[in-house]
DNA sequence: CTCTATACGTAGACCATCTAGGTATGGAGT
DNA sequence: ACTCCATACCTAGATGGTCTACGTATAGAG
């Protein structure tokens, strides 16, 4: 899959994950991977610059915690403001899909 | 609508139109504005490197058509090559609509 | 004479993705 | 002991497709 079509979806895709869940990025990435069938495989190169920029953005919050075996994650959490972004990236979502199937939904001959 | 978005998809945009009829430049611009139900406006700025992208890669041909009214247009038709990505290009949208869906589809509270 | 629509094009900015590298711990296999 | 993989965080720099803004030119309306 062209990783092109992720563009400005990802940060739809972890906010509604932290919806209905705190997570951390390495579980996030996880999370992503199994519900979108495998489909999506979140680079770190993408995944953890996103989740600065939104919490920059006051979208997320986040909070250190140790493991019982030494291991450190860092839990992020929806702000009311991230809440407020999903439910307008879902919408814009849902509009820009409608705009993809108004296009590709017309009849035409296939090689 | 984040521009964002589109990446990745405006290839597959044009190459639908286009197996359909063969178009130019402006017409398809409109076409795809007018399929889209106004919601993808396609900037020159992205338009013609797309074309000119797509002819370098042999998705497409062209040639030039004089109007009565002494205006130029490029017309552009799909190769077979064309056909063949177009309908690569089309899986792949599925493939990342259902991957989408797999994650979004999820039950959650909105705030 | 100006403004809009039509019709082509490019240069450079922007920015979100990626690759590739780094650090560190724990556990399994040899 | 040593290697390798999974877990877990991170960043620098490359890539590339979008955008804004500009330039050229014609036709027609007001």
């Amino acid at each position: 899959m062209d990783p092109k079509l992720l563009t400005g979806t990802v940060e739809m895709l972890i906010l509604d994950v932290l919806a209905r869940a705190d997570s951390y990025g390495y579980e996030l990435a996880q999370t992503v991977l199994i519900a979108s069938g495998e489909r999506f495989d979140l680079k770190e190169g993408s995944l953890y610059p996103a989740l600065h920029r939104m919490q920059r953005r006051k979208l997320l919050r986040s909070y250190w915690v140790n493991t019982q075996d030494r291991r450190r994650r860092k839990y992020y959490t929806l702000t009311p403001k991230g809440r407020q972004v999903l439910k307008a990236k879902r919408n814009e979502w849902t509009q820009f899909s409608r705009g993809i199937q108004g296009v590709l939904g017309q009849t035409y001959v296939v090689a």
